[in-house]
DNA sequence: TTTGGATAAATGTATATACATATATTGTAT
DNA sequence: ATACAATATATGTATATACATTTATCCAAA
């Protein structure tokens, strides 16, 4: 991987520095290589990832609540992502009736199929993303060598 | 470290899956620690980074144009970036004389004042992140054994 | 039973990303 | 010299983050 020559700092102040601007340049390109897959089918990472939360316990739905503490990251807003893939129709949404406050959500039929055709090309892509062998890939990060 | 722990997901469909899920967790984490002390300077990240590069070449201004090159995102949109710098009094702007579709953006001393104080402790905080010792960092992915 | 605190979700604001498009200026080819 | 492509920046839109606040509902203590 050629990823080290892109980082554009010619020096680090230490070594956890260094390892540090690793993580998040190889972060990054992970990210924006997710979303243009994402993006493809019409999803953000975020939407992606909540679809697959949902697909794990489906046909149970999953309060807002839940969404938030699963999502990988905490502070996003479950709500306003629902919002949007309700709109989508790629789940339901409906008041929970042991507890209205909470909003019980599930994934649909459509979003189902979507992830059935995103999902194996992530993680595909994945397996593509460096030459490393798999024991490399346990020991080493990307470009750090 | 226990960051893996903190990892809901129970099983990784390969080592490579393994190490997106690390690395895109431990960037997440990194990014959150750097946000909340650039926060209490009243910056974002992505501010503290354009004010570094600025710095770097002070006294000479650097174009918007360069300065989305140089980002470690090369997507952000340096020049609202600039804009509110800008407001903040911490960079200074003018109309490039040789080029009057540039823009020249240079560090104010107040930019500068900042920095002095900030940098330290983004520094610092890369050393206290972990307790791997700096082999350890050179050679492996935070949770990654 | 009523009141008040806790909880779940939604909403508001500032900033950022990702991308498309607009505007101004420069350079180049005819 | 003029027209047109290329370049530099700015702006617009949808989505997201990070955080504060609001609203509705639940629960528990007085």
């Amino acid at each position: 991987m050629e990823l080290e020559k892109e980082i554009k700092q010619a020096y680090f102040k230490s070594e956890h520095h260094k390892l540090a601007v690793n993580i998040l340049y190889t972060a990054g390109w992970l990210t924006y290589n997710d979303s243009r897959l994402c993006r493809d089918f019409g999803l953000t990472i975020q939407q992606y990832n909540m679809l697959k939360i949902l697909k794990t316990q489906h046909p149970v739905p999953a309060t807002v609540n839940s969404l938030t503490e699963q999502m990988p990251d905490k502070t996003s807003n479950a709500s306003r992502i629902v919002e949007r893939l309700y709109a989508k129709e790629l789940v339901s949404r409906s008041v929970s009736e042991r507890d209205r406050r909470s909003v019980d959500v599930a994934i649909t039929g459509k979003g189902l199929g979507i992830l059935e055709q995103l999902e194996p090309v992530i993680d595909r892509s994945r397996e593509e993303l460096h030459t490393l062998s798999s024991q490399e890939a346990r020991e080493n990060l990307l470009g750090q060598r």
